[in-house]
DNA sequence: TCAAAAGTGTTTCTGCTACACCCATGC
DNA sequence: GCATGGGTGTAGCAGAAACACTTTTGA
């Protein structure tokens, strides 16, 4: 037991674990097997520990939650309404990030035995808590992001196509795009690296590979180099 | 007393006010008199109430430390560092907010009997803890936001000639703009409204006052209005 | 009458948008 | 040989940047 001279809430991490499958943005939910919201999905979190900074606490989480490791995530915003956990005064700090899909795709429920899921960010269950609202704050953030910074590499395998690279844009934006202005556009920002390799096994002609140019990108980012679709 | 069955970190709320005095951005500092840190100068801030929600922590936090009262904030950051407070674990959300100097000119250390005091963002004293941090991640956001939202009005009086507009921005994005491509920039987006009144008392030919059109500001918003200067 | 800030248009350049056809491949 | 996606260039337009002189006022 602790104790303290004056009240405390209690400290939580959420996080919101963005993936893209075949075109359609989904986001790594859990299923909680513990009341409050037993069987409801939920985002992934729990409490921070003492000697961990909250950064720490969101990947350990992340980790015992859905096996996912090492992931960069970003803090996105702290949640704080006195009535959003019915156990008593919890407050979120919220994080956010983005992973290659192929590489976790089977994920299944870590410890405590939940279930673990990817679900479309469009034809989301009813979820726990206010996770409806910081996931939509994530949503947003992402698009926003995506804007002015090479973010959506992230989603992309090591090498992918100019095409995988757009329809990642199109999906997150809504929006359509011009094949020939977005393949100028990227080019000239150095995003990316041109490869000798050729994707092949699909129908048609095998389209060229590229990968992120992380130099090329750094050297260019003092420029101001914005990406505005 | 309280008493929980795991350890908890101690939230609290720390607040930067910024202002403008003479083409001089400033940020509101208290006198710290109690330890740790004691004489030295900090954002105003404290614990974070169990009935209230971390916006309204901030905000009231703000007016027992310096009697400023109904200050919009916008949260920043959260800083969770596990030493960043030699009392213990203490997790802190960071808020943001802009107001009129004039308004608030006369600052005194309200209860506690602290000092409070406006210090030039170029010229801080030594700050406790790691508020340097939290000032120069609020600067960077201030800076980045003046470039899409018309925040900077919050800086200035409610009447204001065009050429303290365009020395705000100046002050905060520390670079020169032209007169002419401002004033057409700022009009077209319909940020102001011309009045008929023109400021008086100075030397010189009387320049023509503005104020903010948040009408027109609004319904132009939909059509993606920035400013990147 | 002088010093200092207010106010005003035009030209140039750059970057975004719109747009259509040929190429390579597997079936 | 045909269906499907891969790959390429150019012309027009809009918005940003560069730029200098006249007006007003108080001292």
């Amino acid at each position: 037991m602790y104790t303290y001279e004056y009240p405390r809430p209690a400290l939580t991490v959420d996080c919101v674990i963005f993936g893209l499958d075949e075109n359609v943005l989904k986001v790594l939910l859990i299923q909680r097997l513990k009341a409050p919201f037993e069987g409801s999905w939920a985002l992934p979190g729990g409490f921070v520990d003492m000697r961990e900074t909250i950064d720490h606490a969101a990947q350990r989480e992340l980790q015992e939650e859905t096996g996912l490791e090492n992931i960069y995530m970003e803090q996105l915003y702290t949640f704080g309404d006195v009535d959003r956990d019915p156990r008593g005064r919890v407050v979120s700090v919220a994080y956010y990030a983005l992973v290659k899909f192929e590489d976790y795709k089977k994920v299944r429920g870590a410890t405590d035995a939940m279930d673990a899921a990817w679900f479309a960010v469009s034809e989301l269950p009813p979820l726990a808590f206010d996770h409806d609202k910081i996931l939509a704050l994530a949503h947003q953030r992402l698009k926003n992001k995506l804007r002015y910074q090479p973010i959506g590499f992230e989603l992309l395998p090591e090498k992918f196509t100019f095409s995988q690279l757009q329809t990642m844009y199109e999906t997150i934006w809504q929006k359509e795009l011009d094949k020939r202005n977005f393949r100028k556009k990227i080019l000239q920002l150095g995003f990316v690296m041109e490869l000798e390799e050729y994707q092949t096994g699909h129908q048609h002609r095998a389209p060229r590979l590229y990968k992120f140019d992380k130099e090329g990108y750094l050297s260019r980012e003092a420029k101001g180099a914005d990406f505005e679709g």
